[in-house]
DNA sequence: AGATAATAATTGACTAGTAAGTTAATTCCC
DNA sequence: GGGAATTAACTTACTAGTCAATTATTATCT
C-alpha cells in the first residue's frame, strides 16, 4: 500500500512497493528535479543560452562591477573547475563574458559579464521569473515553505 | 527576513532575499538533488559503474527474463534514445548487457542483463539500499512522507 | 636565497545529455 | 501490390560533468 499506489509507482510501471519511504522520497526528488530542469531549459531555449550558462551569467551579473575569479564561480555553482573553464570559453566566444589575468595575483583569471551578456539577461529576467513561479504554482505558499524547510534540513544534514 | 537568513541564502553568499517562495524552493530542489546525486555517485564509484548505468542495469534486472527493447529502457529513464544506445554500447563492452535484433520485429533490439551484470548488482544491493536510507535519515518518516506527497503534487501539476 | 609546498587555472580523456538528421523495418491505406 | 507514413535504433555534433595530470604563479620554510 505504500509505493504501488503512489504517483511514482505508476509512472515507472513498478508493481512492487518501495523498500522504504526514504527510497521513495529520493527517487521523487530525482524525478521532480529532472522535470523542473526541462521546464527551465524550455524557457531559455530560443535565446541560445543553456541553463548552466544562464546561471553563470546571473552569478557574474551579481558580482558586477568587480567580477569574479574562475574558481569563485565554480564554488557558487557547486561544480569542479574544469567544467567552468570550458563553459567560460564558450561564453567568451559568444561575447557574453570577458576574462583577463589578475594584476596582483597572476594565477587568477578575472571574469566579468559584458554589456551583451547583461542585455541577454535583461531580456530573460521576466520569463525566467514567471517560470520560477509557475513550476511550483500547484503548491500553496505554505506548502512551498514546508518544502524549503525540509530541503534545508536535508542539506544541513550533509554538512 | 525570507531568504537572507535561510540556509540557501548563506550557502551562495546571497545577500538579497529571494524574490518568491517558489524561487527559493526551486533552487532548493536543484541544490539538494545535486547533493544527493554526489552521494550516490560516491557509493557506486569503486565498482566502475556510474549512477545512470546502475539505473539501466536495475531496470534490466527487473525485466528478466524477457529483457527489454532499447526504447522501453529510454522511456523508463525519461531519456532520449541516443543516450541509451551509447550507454548500452558501454554496458555491452563491459559484458554487463547483451543485445540482439528482435526476431518478429527486426526494428527492435532486445536487451538483457548478463550474469556478470546480475553479480555486480547483487554486490551493490546492500550499499545502495543503505545510501538510500542514509541520505534522508535527518528527516523523520513522517517528514519523508510529506516530502513524497509534495513532490507527487508537483509532478502531477505538470502532466 | 633556494628548494618545497600550495594555489589557480588549464588540458586531456571519458561519461552523459540534447537536438537534428539517417537508415532499416514495419504498418497503413488506397 | 505499392507508395506514404510510422517506428526503432542509430549517428553526428554540441554542451556539460567527472577525474587525473599539468603549468604557472605565489607562499612557506629553513
Amino acid at each position: 500500500m505504500l509505493g504501488a499506489d503512489s504517483a511514482i509507482g505508476r509512472e515507472i510501471r513498478q508493481t512492487k512497493p518501495f523498500r522504504s519511504k526514504s527510497q521513495e522520497a529520493t527517487l521523487g526528488l530525482f524525478r521532480t528535479t529532472d522535470l523542473l530542469r526541462r521546464c527551465f531549459a524550455e524557457t531559455l531555449q530560443g535565446s541560445g543560452v543553456t541553463a548552466q550558462q544562464y546561471n553563470v551569467l546571473r552569478i557574474l551579473r551579481g558580482a558586477e562591477p568587480e567580477g569574479l575569479p574562475t574558481l569563485a564561480i565554480a564554488e557558487r555553482m557547486l561544480e569542479r573547475a574544469p567544467g567552468i573553464t570550458r563553459m567560460l570559453d564558450r561564453l567568451e566566444a559568444k561575447d557574453w563574458v570577458m576574462r583577463e589575468r589578475g594584476q596582483e595575483d597572476r594565477r587568477c583569471v578575472h571574469c566579468r559579464i559584458t554589456d551583451t551578456g547583461l542585455a541577454l539577461l535583461a531580456e530573460l529576467d521576466e520569463p525566467v521569473a514567471a517560470a520560477e513561479d509557475q513550476v511550483l504554482a500547484m503548491l500553496t505558499e505554505g506548502e512551498q515553505e514546508t518544502l524549503v524547510i525540509l530541503l534545508d534540513r536535508i542539506r544541513a544534514g550533509h554538512a
